[in-house]
DNA sequence: CGTCTTTGACCCGCGC
DNA sequence: GCGCGGGTCAAAGACG
């Protein structure tokens, strides 16, 4: 310390005797001439500092006005969820008195009560250490009149009770404690080989176990007319049969980028319609992924996790009596039973399981759940080159937040390349009223509730998916939450959800890379399980904070995005098309 | 010659 | 136990 302090001194001693008294002379009079000469410019770049304070300061007044307002719809939603839940508590417990509701739901740490949290905000800490000092803090943003390398942050939460046996008051959960308990089912969910089962089998001799449940799997159906959908990976076909009731041939391929990578994809097409490519992958990789891949992985990953988790807890669900035909899946029909505001449905059969979403469903199929994300509705063109899911989470008309996920090979732009992304509206401090986002599905409904529009909270939601729910109060609240539990908790969701959002963002800028300037950082602190998660910066822990805007980041995720602000490269055209398509299923 | 695809055979689970 | 169908293996062929 004492040695530095000396050091300091030297400097300083030492920059004082590099300019002298007349060097100071001269510099100082070649200054003043400076700035005599270039006064008038300098007055010019003063008056456009100070619109452009002015500008910011706006735009950070519309920021905050809008930030209040997703808060007040995030409160009213997690109000809904209360009512709802107590309300099907109070169909099971008639005897149970329902505690009155509380004010601030917030607050409320002893809630029993399930609140799923889709929250955008800003958080400064994040900012600060987001990266390599290319980020600005907002504020220093804001004074530079530059809202260079602005981060935005969206976070899906879940907070839920912990039903303890003991009966001990419900604490709030943190996701990533759950996820720690998500992690276990998957290491000890790994897809083997057939191989290895055989292996398994004899070491286990085939008597006390039962066969393992197989793992699950995602479908994905897409409008293609190549013989394969380009997903970013690389694949090697090592069959190809003849399935029953389906004149086109099945074709098996298996990942190649790692081998002894367990995913496995068959390839068909549909019986029904040719022009539809049925691509269903099994397993998680094992290995990292190009990033062109990774969107495709981890929706996947997410996908299956979450019938993984829907399957532990499918005792909850309670299938409708009704009988829907799914309005995209033509192949089966099956009953269902609407799963709240989720649009969930379930349909039991012997051999064919199916939860529906309108453009997807979870299946179960000689013992593989499937989970099938239906993506031939014209949502942007989807095709083989441009594969086009989304995360639904539907929100009344005034804050809907679309995005289109892109799983394309390429890198490059694909006809999205310059959407505007929602974020950077609400970064620009755009109103967002006028921008109806479009839940072309319902898959995962998030978001604020009407609060006069709709007395019946279910409504807006089965009104959306297409789906009808003649009761919708047979639901019970562990539907609900079995089900969002899976949505949130599952890392892999969150990934997809990162992967979704910065595929989004990448395409939305014509994908450039750190180097060229445009920096676009991802991160989760959920804990991820190695094969499957490969996307951005995974080991970034969020901090939640509450300075100045109110926070709105649960731990359980967040994306932040640091993008160079170049709003005149963005047109109106692509601010038309901002978009939070998401035919994808949950 | 190495890699990839094709294709018939084989294995296994499930239903009857 | 048998048949069926899905899934996988591995030899042979195709291709660059």
């Amino acid at each position: 310390m004492v040695w530095r302090c000396l050091l300091l001194l030297l400097e300083r001693s030492e920059v004082h005797q590099v300019a002298p008294p007349d060097d100071k002379e001269k510099i100082r009079e070649k200054f003043s001439r400076d700035l005599s000469s270039h006064q008038n410019s300098q007055e010019d770049q003063l008056e456009l500092a100070g619109m452009e304070m002015g500008q910011a300061r706006e735009e950070n007044r519309r920021l905050k006005s809008l930030l209040s307002e997703i808060m007040n719809d995030y409160h009213n939603l997690q109000k809904h969820v209360r009512d709802i839940l107590r309300r099907e508590e109070t169909c099971r417990n008639p005897a149970t008195p329902t505690p009155p509701s509380e004010a601030n739901p917030i607050n409320d740490q002893d809630s029993e009560e399930l609140a799923v949290s889709l929250t955008l905000g800003q958080t400064p800490s994040d900012m600060t250490k987001a990266d390599d000092g290319r980020n600005f803090d907002l504020n220093d943003a804001g004074m530079d009149g530059e809202l260079l390398h602005e981060e935005l942050k969206l976070g899906l939460g879940l907070t839920y009770p912990e039903r303890s046996s003991g009966g001990q008051p419900a604490e709030k959960r943190a996701p990533c404690e759950s996820i720690d308990e998500l992690k276990e089912d998957e290491i000890a969910d790994i897809w083997p080989p057939s191989k290895l089962l055989k292996t398994v089998k004899s070491a286990n001799d085939g008597s006390s176990q039962p066969v393992q449940a197989k793992r699950g799997r995602v479908s994905v159906r897409v409008r293609c007319d190549t013989p394969t959908m380009n997903d970013g990976c690389q694949w090697r076909k090592y069959g190809q049969k003849i399935s029953k009731g389906n004149p086109c041939p099945r074709a098996y391929y298996r990942c190649t980028v790692s081998p002894s990578c367990p995913v496995r994809k068959q390839v068909q097409r549909c019986v029904n319609d040719m022009s539809v490519l049925i691509t269903t992958y099994e397993g998680d990789h094992n290995h990292p992924l190009p990033i062109s891949a990774t969107a495709m992985a981890s929706t996947t990953s997410a996908a299956a996790s979450i019938l993984r988790s829907q399957s532990s807890s499918s005792s909850h669900l309670e299938p409708d009596a009704s009988t829907s035909l799914s309005p995209n899946n033509p192949m089966s029909t099956t009953r269902s039973a609407s799963l709240h505001g989720l649009g969930f449905s379930l349909g039991r059969d012997s051999k064919l399981n199916q939860l529906y979403f309108s453009n997807s469903s979870i299946s179960t199929f000689n013992s593989h759940p499937t989970i099938t994300l239906d993506l031939t509705t014209p949502t942007n063109g989807s095709n083989c080159d441009r594969f086009t899911s989304s995360l639904f989470m539907s929100h009344p008309p005034k804050y809907s937040a679309s995005a289109c996920l892109d799983f394309s090979s390429s890198s490059t732009s694909l006809g999205g390349s310059q959407m505007l992304s929602p974020w950077d509206s609400l970064k620009r401090g755009e109103n967002l009223t006028n921008r109806s986002i479009q839940f072309q599905s319902s898959s995962l409904n998030l978001g604020r509730q009407a609060t006069h529009e709709h007395e019946d909270p279910l409504k807006p939601y089965l009104q959306t998916s297409g789906l009808t729910s003649s009761s919708p109060q047979s639901i019970t609240a562990d539907t609900i939450a079995a089900a969002t539990r899976a949505i949130a908790t599952s890392p892999s969701f969150q990934s997809a959800l990162v992967a979704a959002l910065s595929s989004r963002v990448n395409s939305g800028s014509g994908y450039r890379d750190s180097s060229s300037g445009n920096h676009t950082q991802l991160s989760s602190n959920s804990r991820v399980p190695p094969a499957s998660n490969f996307i951005g910066n995974p080991t970034k822990p969020d901090i939640q904070q509450q300075e100045g805007l109110v926070n709105l980041l649960p731990p359980s995720l967040s994306l932040s995005i640091s993008k160079d602000a170049n709003p005149g490269k963005e047109t109106e055209d692509h601010k038309d098309r901002v978009k939070f398509l998401a035919n994808s299923s949950v």
